[in-house]
DNA sequence: ATGAAAGCGCTAACAG
DNA sequence: CTGTTAGCGCTTTCAT
């Protein structure tokens, strides 16, 4: 057990130094195990053996004080309405761990003044880098604060390709989805899809279509809806469907939240899934994709790979290996489950 | 826009100091407004008209060492498998920086050495106190290197009550749950828990027991099942608390994914919710909750909250004012949806 | 190979 | 009311 506690100061460097008969200096390439400098072993070991005995505890602070570099990235996201900001935390923490690096979590409401209030403050710690990551792939308009710092953007892209991002690859995720229902032997595919317009409705489409097509099957208007991007939607545009004079085999849900709703549409018809009707869905919403009867096949959205990512390029530009605003697409697996 | 950015030399206090024509002193007394001493306003206009001018940023990591105080708590969770922790992180950051502290997330992966890793890393940052989180309410060992700083718990507590502690009432949340039922005219109450012996289980039969016989109703085991604590386990419970030659009119799932499942077994009977059967759940896990059809009448889990009184338990701790391990139950209110 | 000394950006006594 | 001085804990030349 260490001998320091939070009433007695803290043990320095200097105390260890002093407890091992040597310099500060030594102590200092000893603890940090520079090896460009010979020392003899003997009192390396002897700093080793103070440390340990004092309890010595390196101030983080201190040092970056010293060599002007803080081994910390600011994260900021909208925290509180994000199922999905967990992960990419645990990706991009992960990946900056394994770097030495440390992240500083800011979390906003997306209200731009506390965003810019958020950032400022993780500048004042004085963070290397900045990664901001969405909630939901779209353009975003980032704090022209940011530009202090290299900056990259997660799940989100600047409208005016300034900054470096990493987006789910909407388009082979649709892609997927459709090949899987096709490779089931389904030809008439319903297609519920989200809030036209935005990235992932686009995406998601024309991958569907592109796979479609490839199978020899025309995409049909009829079989596709744009819902509301909740159960309650998916339910909605699931009835909708169902009523078609030629039902469709499979329903292909643009999020995991609509397949939910369609489930009940389903079941209240007294359908069975995936026998009479297949269900495919996205995002891999796990509280919802995995304890829906049956649960739910359906195409992830890779938010911890996105996260590792943005730390990556991070780093590139940081290291001022690359300065170049590329945008990284990341792939979105099939998770197969029992719906199809 | 501010004239210093990451390539130049960031600008200081003594290039402030210069620009205004006035010594370091008087500038680090403007900037922090520091108003027990008086200065000329002339001169306090000037610091701050040259703050603005150079773009000064103050630098947080060297005023910590000057102060020796780092305004920052260390937040260790288990984040990833962890719906809940983003909502104490949001309750702890909230209460923390209106008290101008900062949150340090580490997030561990309940290994215990990474564990205490996580914890030497936020101590070697200097953090003033330690918010340990857990994501299910139950006894934890907290590492001993914790000691080394004022410590709280939220969601769990020390079985040797060797820290303050914060955590749900589960024995009036499941006392609520049942009064709801009651309350609507439900005599025979079916109750599906958790595991038995764990807090939330035990609690939670405490309450809805006291309710029953404060309303006259006489606890009945047959209407008690312990399940799986997934959908499937609901699934289950219910299903066989419905094959009962006298069925339940109600059911209470100890958390709103049994509560899913039983959904489904009471749907797959043609059984409509609430006007055949009532069903109330806990934990308000949104995702469920909110998105099942009828949407779910729930008993929430107040992790927000837990998270913020956790920060002012902290607080208290690190002024020094408490020093005594009190365990602080906060309480589960109701959400009325529409499954009672 | 080792130690002395300067400095990172800021705060805080204390003297002017 | 202002300026000087001395740290905070650590790294990093630069002599020795």
């Amino acid at each position: 057990m260490s001998t320091n506690d939070a009433r007695n100061r803290a043990v320095t460097m200097k105390d260890v130094a002093a407890h091992a008969g040597v310099s500060r200096t030594a102590v200092s390439l000893v603890l940090n195990g520079r090896h460009d400098v010979t020392l003899a072993s003997e009192t390396r070991a002897r700093v080793l053996q103070a440390a340990a005995d004092l309890g010595y505890r390196p101030n983080a602070g201190a040092r970056a004080l010293a060599q002007q570099r803080s081994d910390w990235y600011g994260l900021v996201t909208e925290i509180v309405t994000a199922p999905f900001a967990v992960e990419v935390i645990k990706g991009a923490q992960d990946r900056a761990s394994s770097d030495g690096k440390y992240l500083l979590i800011a979390s906003t409401e997306s209200d731009p003044v506390a965003e810019s209030a958020a950032i400022e403050r993780l500048l004042e710690q004085r963070v290397e880098g900045l990664i901001y990551a969405a909630t939901w792939h779209r353009a975003v308009n980032v704090p022209e604060i940011a530009r202090e710092v290299p900056t990259v953007l997660v799940n989100c892209f600047d409208a005016e390709g300034r900054y470096p991002a990493v987006v789910p690859d909407e388009r082979a995720g649709g892609r997927r989805a459709a090949e899987r229902l096709l490779a089931a032997g389904h030809r008439r595919i319903g297609f519920v899809n989200l809030d036209p317009g935005i990235p992932a409705a686009v995406g998601r489409r024309e991958g569907f279509h592109a796979a479609l097509r490839e199978a020899g099957v025309e995409p049909d208007d009829l079989l596709e809806i744009s819902g509301h991007a909740t159960a309650h939607g998916g339910f909605d545009a699931a009835a909708e469907l169902l009523e078609l004079r030629e039902p469709p085999t499979a329903i292909f849900c643009a999020n995991d939240r609509m397949a939910m709703g369609a489930y009940d549409a389903i079941k209240e018809r007294g359908l069975r899934i995936p026998r009479d009707i297949a269900v495919i869905g996205f995002d891999n919403q796990e509280l919802i994709s995995a304890y829906l009867r049956p649960a739910l096949t359906t195409i992830a959205l890779p938010f911890e790979q996105m996260g590792s990512v943005g730390v990556d390029l991070l780093a590139e530009t940081t290291a001022g290996e690359s300065t170049d605003t590329k945008i990284v697409t990341v792939d979105c697996p099939l998770l197969e489950r029992s719906s199809v």
